[in-house]
RNA sequence: GCCCCUAUCGUCUAUCGGCUAGGACACCAGAUUCUCAAUCUGGGAAGCCGGGUUCGAUUCCCGGUGGGGGCGCCA
C-alpha cells in the first residue's frame, strides 16, 4: 500500500448529489490506481446534524456506485471516529492551540451577541500549487480585506466547516486532497490553518463542477442530481460510475465504455479537465443502453430482481426460470424498472394486454384467429420444444398457406404476451412453455375478439 | 462589487506548434430484421474576439468577452 490518503467528506444532508458522487469516485480511482487508501469522513458538525437515516443514504450510494471505502464508518480505522460529531475534544485541542500560539483569538460580536473565536488570517497573497489548476495565486478580495480574520468557531462552541476539515485532514493523515473547484478560492484559508498548526498542507487537486443541462453548477433542486434518482429509477451502476467516470475526466483515447478495473489502470489527475461539463442525461442513457445489452446475464438477473419483486412478481416463481426470462429479455427495457413490463406475460395469465395491439392485429380480421387456429394444431403436434423448432414449426404451416411468417408471427406475439413489440418470438414461446402457449392461442379468440 | 477558475461541433471530449481539426451522444438519410430495439453505412455540425511570439498557431503569452465558482457564527 503506497503513502497516498485521499477522503470523501460528505455532509449527511439526506442526499447524494452526484457531483459528490463524483468526487467520491475520483478519489477512490485514485486511490486504487495508486494503491493508497481511501478514507470516508461523515461531515455532520454536531449531533443536530447526525441524522442516521441520511448517513445511511450515503453508504448506500456509494455502495452502489461499487466505492468501497477502506477506512471510515462501518470499517473502523486507525483515524477515528469518522463522524465530526464524535471528534469534538480533538477540535478542541487544536483551537486552544492555536489561541495559545495566538493565531486565533476570541472575540466578542457585539452586533451579533456571543463570543466566537476567530483565526488571524494574513493579509498576504497565498499561492495553491494544484494539481489540477496549477499554482493559483489568491490575494483576499475587498470583503475579506476588510476584515481577514475569520470564524472557526461560532458562538455555540460548535467549530466550523474551514477548522474542522482542516484539522481531521491532518489528524486522518490525508496527503491529496481532492475535491470541487467550488473549494478552490477558500483554500488559501486553509492552507493558512495549515501553516498556524505547524503542519505541512496535502496537495490540493480541484475538480471541475458539473454544471445542469443550462449550464449552472448543477443544484439540489435540478433533476437527476441525486444518486437515488438513477438508483430508483433502475440504472445500471455500472453505467452510472461509467458516465460520471467521463465527466471530466478523459482517458486520452476513443474508448467510451470503460470498466472500473479498466479505469483505476489509466486514471490519473493530470487528465483531469480544466473546466466544468453538464450532465448529459442523452449520453447517460445511451450509455444505459449499453450496459443493459452488454451486462452479464447473472449480474443482470441480480440487478432486475428486486424490481420484478417490488412488482410483486416473483412470488412462486422458479429460480431458474426467472432467469430465463431476463435473459431473452435482457436488451429490451433500457432501465430495470421497465423489466416487469417487459416480462409479467411470464409470470401471469392476466398480464395486460396493449389495446393498440389487439385492435391493430385482431379487429376486423378474425382470419388472424383462424391462423392461431392452425397454429395451434402444429404447435400441439410439436415433439420437441425448442425455439428453432418451434420456427420450424410455424414456417410449416405459413408455406403452405401462402402467407409469410410474418402474417403469423405478430398474431401469435400479441396472443401469447399482449404486445406488438418484444424479444424473438420463438425464444419468448420457448421460455413460456407448452402449456401456457397452446392455452394462450387456443383463448385468443374468446380473449382478443372485439 | 471584489477575487479565483475556465473557453474545440448543440453536449462530452482528442490534438505533446504543422489539420483535409479525430471520436462519442443527439440529429438526418439509407441498409438490415418476425415486432421493437440493436447493428451497419453515409451525412450535416466546432477552434469566442482582438493583439502579440513564431516560417507556421486550436495549441504559447497578454487583453477583452462569455460561462462557472467563491467572498457566512453553511458545508
Amino acid at each position: 500500500m503506497s503513502s497516498v490518503r485521499v477522503r470523501f467528506a460528505p455532509s449527511p444532508t439526506g442526499f447524494l448529489h452526484v457531483g459528490g458522487a463524483r468526487t467520491a469516485l475520483f478519489n477512490y480511482l485514485y486511490a486504487r490506481h495508486t494503491g493508497g487508501t481511501f478514507v470516508l469522513r461523515i461531515e455532520d458538525t454536531d449531533e443536530t446534524r447526525h441524522v442516521e437515516e441520511a448517513v445511511q443514504v450515503i453508504f448506500d450510494g456509494l455502495r452502489w456506485l461499487g466505492l468501497d471505502w477502506d477506512e471510515g464508518p462501518e470499517k473502523g480505522g486507525a483515524c477515528g471516529p469518522y463522524f465530526q460529531s464524535q471528534r469534538k475534544d480533538i477540535y478542541r485541542r487544536h483551537v486552544q492551540e492555536l489561541i495559545e500560539r495566538n493565531a486565533a483569538y476570541e472575540f466578542e460580536d457585539k452586533e451579533k451577541g456571543g463570543t466566537v473565536v476567530k483565526f488571524r488570517m494574513t493579509r498576504e497573497p497565498i499561492t495553491v500549487p494544484d494539481l489540477i489548476c496549477g499554482n493559483v495565486t489568491r490575494a483576499p478580495n475587498e470583503t475579506e480585506m476588510a476584515d481577514p480574520d475569520f470564524v472557526i468557531v461560532r458562538s455555540d462552541g460548535v467549530p466550523v466547516f474551514h477548522l474542522v476539515n482542516v484539522v481531521d485532514d491532518i489528524e486522518m493523515k490525508i496527503t491529496h486532497v481532492i475535491r470541487g473547484e467550488d473549494h478552490l478560492s477558500n483554500t488559501p484559508k486553509h492552507i493558512a490553518l495549515y501553516r498556524a498548526l505547524g503542519v505541512e498542507p496535502p496537495k490540493f487537486a480541484h475538480i471541475p463542477l458539473i454544471l445542469n443541462p443550462t449550464g449552472s453548477k448543477m443544484s439540489k433542486s435540478d433533476k437527476g442530481a441525486a444518486l437515488h434518482e438513477y438508483m430508483n429509477a433502475g440504472y445500471a451502476p455500472e453505467a452510472v460510475r461509467n458516465f460520471l467516470t467521463l465527466l471530466g475526466w478523459s482517458p486520452k483515447s476513443d474508448v467510451e465504455l470503460l470498466t472500473l478495473e479498466e479505469t483505476v489502470a489509466k486514471f490519473d489527475l493530470p487528465q483531469i479537465q480544466r473546466h466544468n461539463a453538464r450532465f448529459d442525461h442523452e449520453k447517460l442513457h445511451w450509455m444505459q443502453g449499453q450496459y443493459m445489452m452488454k451486462l452479464a446475464p447473472e449480474r443482470y438477473a441480480e440487478l432486475g430482481r428486486p424490481f420484478l419483486a417490488k412488482a410483486g412478481l416473483l412470488e412462486g416463481q422458479p429460480e431458474d426460470y426467472v432467469r430465463r426470462v431476463l435473459a431473452i429479455v435482457q436488451g429490451k427495457p433500457k432501465l430495470f424498472s421497465e423489466v416487469p413490463d417487459w416480462t409479467t406475460c411470464f409470470f401471469r395469465d392476466d398480464f395486460a394486454a396493449d389495446p393498440e395491439a389487439v385492435t391493430k392485429t385482431f379487429a376486423g380480421q378474425p382470419g388472424n384467429f383462424d391462423l392461431l387456429d392452425k397454429l395451434l394444431v402444429a404447435y400441439a403436434a410439436l415433439g420437441e420444444w425448442t425455439h428453432p423448432a418451434l420456427d420450424a414449426a410455424l414456417r410449416e404451416p405459413a408455406k403452405s398457406l401462402g402467407i409469410k411468417p410474418a402474417a403469423l408471427i405478430h398474431p401469435c406475439r400479441v396472443a401469447v404476451s399482449g404486445k406488438a413489440i418484444g424479444p424473438s418470438l420463438f425464444r419468448m414461446l420457448e421460455v413460456l412453455g407448452h402449456d401456457r402457449v397452446l392455452a394462450r392461442l387456443a383463448g385468443a379468440r374468446e380473449r382478443f375478439k372485439s
